[in-house]
DNA sequence: TTGTGATTTGACTTTCTTTGACCTTTCCTA
DNA sequence: TAGGAAAGGTCAAAGAAAGTCAAATCACAA
């Protein structure tokens, strides 16, 4: 095959990231190694290091500003790579419940998390036409589980 | 017997896979290669390389694109991983009812267990607004994969 | 000879990648 | 403390493949 430029850089951050669990740039950089405007990092970036596929990406921008990519860690990461799947849907009330007991049972939140959310994502915090509540609540646990995944436990 | 060009393109792929199990391709250069019209590479794959027949077919679009051909000589497990990228897209009932042929000429599933699978995808059985069918359809059979799977035949 | 299914062709569509112009955020220094 | 420099971000246009579909043609059997 031949391998689009996207490809290598592709190829290139995921090797780094063997050797470590995370890997910080800097996106001029990178660019200029591989001689391609800073932007078609982003392109890679966002098309091959999406947390569904087990990746998180953090940036700053500003001086000293850098771009870090992280592996999320297996087992935990797969269960919430599910959940994502998941709350990516419209969720009701009642599915929303029992992910985050499983969530709980796993120890990936606290009791005390559990209600909080819970409280976060009840038909009274959601006051809104109807209908759209499920899609919100998919939201909301989609943030919440992205946040687990950055604190990796 | 007078060949066609299609049967020219079909016995230069299969002579290929003698090679290796796979070949990667480009669509414009083969029909370049062959003087025909690009489309004409997808008339041959679609007729002569079908799941079917015991071949897998995947490409890419955009810069970079290729299409791959994959013979699939190989374990039931390996079937059912292919037989799983298939249905994970939105898939038609006459790709269905090849894959299903196919499950049952391989012995996972008995003729009797086909029928009531292809009941259970059937355009009336999936009598929905129009389009979520083929989703439907791919999901349906993604989780008789998967069981079949579990079980482990 | 004619009807039918297989093949060939090409116009149009969709998807993925590359590029560049312009925007926003952060840090540092006069 | 304001302003400039040094990051990174966004978005849309252009380019590069592959896909679809239906009309036209071909080949062969009845």
């Amino acid at each position: 095959m031949n391998k689009s430029i996207s490809d290598v850089i592709e190829e290139f951050i995921k090797s780094s990231l063997d050797v470590d669990d995370f890997i910080e740039l800097s996106r001029n950089d990178l660019a200029r190694f591989f001689s391609c405007v800073p932007s078609q990092i982003n392109y890679v970036l966002n098309t091959r290091f999406t947390i569904n596929r087990g990746f998180l990406v953090e940036s700053q921008r500003g001086g000293s500003g850098y771009i870090k990519v992280s592996r999320l860690h297996d087992s935990d990461s797969n269960f919430l790579n599910n959940a994502l799947q998941i709350t990516n849907k419209p969720i009701s009330l009642n599915e929303a419940g029992q992910l985050l007991d499983q969530m709980k049972e796993r120890g990936l939140i606290s009791e005390r998390e559990q209600a909080l959310i819970k409280s976060t994502i009840s038909t009274k915090a959601l006051n809104n036409p109807i209908n759209i509540d499920n899609n919100l609540r998919g939201n909301i646990l989609t943030q919440i589980i992205i946040e687990l995944m950055k604190r990796g436990r």
